[in-house]
DNA sequence: TCCTTGAACTTTGTCGACAATTTGTATATA
DNA sequence: TATATACAAATTGTCGACAAAGTTCAAGGA
């Protein structure tokens, strides 16, 4: 009567599923950093085992993205503020190194991925986005390492991004729309750069555009340190 | 009759004892590049069920020690030779950042630990122990890396430096022992230039020491090339 | 001789169950 | 009232079993 294929899934596709939704909604801050994540109820979530689920986040424990408490529970990674400064200089290293690698190799086909990343960017700033913006945003950037051909580059860089992703979401109701054009104009003069293969230029953009996300956050974090504390009695 | 803590080992351990035996092998290359890990083998050998040696294997997996071939078995991750260039680039960018970040913050503290690290890497030369001088080198730098003050730094340098010690591995053999002494002697630069707060003498000391040992390992590798082929037939 | 078919075997992916550990609560005691 | 203790509930760590996918090898046909 029923549908056969509706409860069965491809063999090897649980980990993965569940590991691609929990991983989506963590750094979409749908789940909130310090958020426990109950085994059972995850697998009556996903209609799945326990052993499906253990896995997965046994995979985004690997990546940092939760943190497991031995005998007790698993728990959405919390953003560390303290180490925001490291943080920005590792970040600040990876654009460097990336946008001059790519603008020492300049691979045309890869080029027009940067450039489509670029243009998904610039309609999520027209669309007022703020979301579309940090996801395209990150895609941008993560192209722009491919192009620079070193895959150790491109993994940490694009984990680093990702870390960064989670910090954005926090503030993306305070965006206003001068920083999102500036962006825009700052993306497409690393994408001439590249293709000029004017290495000392990208490496100075890369620079520039690092300092003022910098600057961007700690601006909101500093505007979300001036509001009154709100107290709250549990 | 028998002693009860034999067979008992303390909850969460498991999956922890594997992975660690595992690491060891793979990174001391007792374990070959390409070499299946049987699960049930393994589940025997280490005498628990599949599951803890399966969150092993997903751990290892994650830092890409080893590859899952998805319904066949997993294997000992193989090592690229044709991504040698790139790696080299990653680890010398880490030597130089770890480096300068380590003069720029010169903690007293730490600086005895990284002392007590040449210690054991200058006693293994002595002793032409070359595994020794491996891990010693690792300790080595990591504790650089630590001394800099940035984890997202030590943990990817950390990494780097792993992939690097199956690679040493392979040509230990041909150690000879100029090299190792100079090594010893370019560490006691790099911490004169770290006490020293120099931050680009320091640079330029990490930029040196690896293009030592990148030319190091090309050198083994040309050597090997030279080597008459030995062709097997299976 | 080479390729296809198929059946036995091997290994993994998933499941449900049980035991150990921790957390929370209620009770007893000072 | 505050603290300690014991008990109950919740959650994880580990286990053995079964089914699905892949591999091997022999038999059969072109």
């Amino acid at each position: 009567m029923r549908n056969e294929t509706e409860n069965v899934r491809v063999r090897g596709s649980g980990t993965q599923s569940v590991y691609a939704a929990l991983r989506r909604e963590i750094l979409s801050m749908a789940l909130e950093p310090g958020s426990p994540l109950d085994e059972v109820r995850l697998s009556e979530r996903f209609k799945m085992s326990r052993t499906p689920i253990r896995e997965a986040l046994l995979r985004l424990a690997g990546e940092g993205l939760v943190t497991t408490l031995p005998n007790r529970n698993t728990i959405v990674a919390t953003i560390d503020f303290a180490s925001l400064p490291t943080y920005f200089e590792a970040l600040t290293l990876m654009y460097r190194v990336t946008t001059r690698g790519a603008a020492a190799r300049r691979d045309a086909k890869i080029m027009q991925r940067v450039r489509a990343r670029q243009r998904e960017f610039a309609d999520a700033v027209t669309a007022h986005d703020a979301f579309g913006m940090i996801e395209a945003n990150r895609e941008f950037h993560v192209a722009i390492a491919e192009l620079a051909g070193n895959p150790y580059y491109t993994t940490f860089f694009a984990r680093l991004l990702d870390e960064g992703r989670r910090i954005l979401r926090l503030y993306y109701s305070t965006f206003d729309d001068r920083l999102p054009r500036q962006y825009v104009d700052e993306h497409e003069e690393m994408i001439a750069a590249i293709e000029a293969g004017d290495i000392d230029r990208a490496d100075r953009l890369a620079i520039d555009h690092a300092a003022q996300i910098v600057r961007q956050i700690q601006e909101y974090i500093a505007r979300d340190l001036e509001r009154p504390l709100t107290i709250e009695i549990p």
